[in-house]
RNA sequence: CGGGACGUGGUGUAACGGCUAACAUUCUCGGUUUGGGACCGAGCGAUUCCGGGUUCGAAUCCCGGCGUCCCGACCA
C-alpha cells in the first residue's frame, strides 16, 4: 500500500485524553479512532492487525476441530429467561433495546445461551458428539467504567468457542487441547515468553477453578504469582497451599507480577445444556446431558496487549505474525532516480508476494523515519541516494535495531 | 456506583473578571529543501462542551447537566 494514499494520518503528540500506552500509540499511529469512552473503531492499519490475529486464532481453532459460525448481535430474551440471565440483577452489564412493537431485545454480551439453544436443533445422538463451535463476534458490555484504552471497552471483538462433549472425561481431553492451542496462539503473536497459564477462580459461570492466560504487564489489572521455570502461575485470588500442590508449585519459587488476562477457558458442566434442553441419546437409547466448556480470547485486548508489552520509546513494535505489513519501504529524497528505484522495489516486493507499506510521501526524512518507528513494521527498507550509490538496500530490524545492507535478492530470501 | 482531576481552532497549549481569544503545529497556495519531526512568505480555521446565573462586562466566578481520564468498587 502506498502511504500517500492512506487516509489515516499519524500524530506527533500524545492525545491528552488518553493515559494508557496502548491508546496513545494506537491513536498516534492512526490505527484506531476513539468513538467514545471504551469504544474504538479500527482504521486500515489497525484492521490489518486485527485480521492477522484473527487468522492465527482461526488456524489454531480449526486445528483442534473447531467449526466456525457467526451468531447474532440481537438476542432473543426467551432463551436467556431459561437460564435466568436476562435479569439485570443477575447480569448487570446488559445493553438492551426494544422492537418498535415493544418487545425487548438483548444486545450480545456473550453467547452461551444462543449457541446452546441453536445446537438443540442439530445435536441429537452420541454419534453427533463431540462438537466444538466458535466465532469471532463483537461483545457489548455496559461497563460501569471503561478504562485502559482499548483494553477494557464497552464494545470489543472476541473469539469464543464452546465445547459440547458426552462426558466430563471427553471434555477434559479437549480442554487440555485447547489450553495447548492457546499457548501456541500467544506464542505466535509474540507474547509467548510473557504469557502464563494461570489457575484462577471461576467467577459466576462455574463453581470450580478455571484457567486464565495472563500476560505480564504493568498495564494489567490482575496480580498473579508465577513460576518461571515451570511457566505456570496462580492468580492471587486462589493462592492457597492446596492449589499450589495441585500444580506442583512451591511458594519459594513464586514471583509476584501484574498481568493482563488475554484469554480464559473454563468448564460449564451441564448448567446451560440442562437449562436449554440440550441433550443427546446414548448407545442404549437413553437421554444424557451434554458437558460444556467455554473458551475466550479478546482480540482487541490482545492487540492492545501486544502494543503494551512490545512497544519501545520510538513507538509500536509488531511481531511479523501480526504486523500490518511485513516491510515498510521508505524512500528518502524525491530525486528522480530515488523515486524510480523505490517504485521498482515496491513493484518487485508485490510481485514476490511480500506485503509492503510504501512511504512514497514527499516529506522530510526525519518525519518519515519517525513514522516508520511509530508504525512499527518488522523491517524498514530504505531507498535513498546513499543506498543507490552503494548498490544495496538498507534494512533495519525494528525490534533489534540491527541494520544490514542487502541486495533485493538477499532481502527476498528473508520471506521464503 | 463512590471519590478526584479536567473540558479553549483538527492536534498540543496560552490568556488578572476588561482591546479583535494568543502561540505552535496541522491544512491550503507559492518558493526552497531531503538520512531523524526542514526553511521562507502568504492564507484558512473558534458560538472557549451545553444550559442557566452573578456582573457594566465571563474562556475566567457560581449552579446544573453532559463528556473524558484516573483511584476504588465491579468485571461472564
Amino acid at each position: 500500500m502506498r502511504q500517500s494514499q492512506l487516509f489515516a494520518r499519524t500524530r506527533w503528540e500524545d492525545p491528552t485524553e488518553e493515559t494508557a500506552k496502548n491508546a496513545k500509540l494506537l491513536i498516534r499511529a492512526g490505527l484506531v479512532h476513539k468513538e467514545m469512552a471504551g469504544v474504538y473503531a479500527f482504521l486500515p492499519l489497525g484492521l490489518r492487525v486485527l485480521r492477522k490475529i484473527e487468522t492465527v486464532i482461526r488456524e489454531e481453532m480449526n486445528a483442534i476441530g473447531g467449526q466456525e459460525v457467526l451468531m447474532t448481535t440481537l438476542q432473543n430474551p426467551e432463551i436467556w429467561h431459561k437460564t435466568g440471565r436476562f435479569d439485570d440483577a443477575v447480569v448487570d452489564n446488559w445493553f438492551k433495546t426494544k422492537l418498535v412493537s415493544g418487545g425487548e431485545l438483548g444486545i450480545a454480551n456473550t453467547h452461551e445461551e444462543p449457541i446452546t439453544a441453536m445446537l438443540v436443533h442439530h445435536l441429537k445422538s452420541y454419534k453427533d458428539l463431540p462438537v466444538y463451535v466458535y466465532q469471532f463476534q463483537t461483545k457489548f458490555r455496559n461497563e460501569l467504567r471503561a478504562k485502559s484504552g482499548i483494553m477494557r471497552g464497552r464494545e470489543f471483538l472476541m473469539k469464543d468457542l464452546y465445547s459440547f462433549s458426552r462426558t466430563e472425561v471427553e471434555f477434559h481431553t479437549f480442554y487440555e487441547q485447547c489450553a495447548a492451542a492457546y499457548l501456541r496462539i500467544f506464542a505466535r503473536v509474540g507474547l509467548g515468553d510473557h504469557t502464563f497459564r494461570t489457575l484462577a477462580a471461576g467467577g459466576s459461570f462455574t463453581t470450580g477453578l478455571t484457567d486464565e492466560f495472563q500476560t505480564l504487564s504493568e498495564a494489567g489489572e490482575d496480580i498473579i504469582y508465577i513460576d518461571r521455570s515451570k511457566h505456570l502461575a496462580v492468580n492471587k485470588e486462589v493462592l492457597t497451599d492446596e492449589n499450589l500442590a495441585r500444580l506442583g508449585l512451591e511458594r519459594a519459587n513464586l514471583e509476584e507480577a501484574k498481568s493482563i488476562e488475554v484469554g480464559n477457558i473454563f468448564p460449564l458442566g451441564h448448567r446451560y445444556s440442562d437449562a436449554l434442553g440440550l441433550k443427546y441419546r446414548d448407545e442404549s437409547g437413553l437421554d444424557q446431558p451434554i458437558y460444556m466448556g467455554s473458551y475466550g480470547i479478546g482480540l482487541s485486548r490482545l492487540l492492545g496487549t501486544i502494543v503494551e508489552v512490545l512497544a519501545d520509546d520510538g513507538g509500536i513494535v509488531w511481531p511479523a505474525s501480526v504486523a500490518p505489513f511485513a516491510v515498510h519501504l521508505v524512500a528518502l529524497g524525491s530525486s528522480e532516480p530515488v523515486r524510480q528505484a523505490a517504485d521498482q522495489i515496491y513493484a518487485d516486493l508485490s510481485q514476490a508476494g511480500v506485503e509492503a507499506l510504501f512511504d512514497d510521501r514527499d516529506l522530510p526524512a526525519g518525519e518519515k523515519l519517525g513514522d516508520a518507528d511509530l508504525l512499527g513494521m518488522p523491517l524498514r527498507v530504505i531507498v535513498s541516494e546513499k543506498t543507490l550509490a552503494a548498490g544495496k538496500l538498507e534494512v533495519k530490524n525494528r525490534q533489534t535495531a540491527e541494520i544490514r545492507h542487502l541486495t533485493f535478492a538477499e532481502l527476498i530470501t528473508e520471506f521464503k
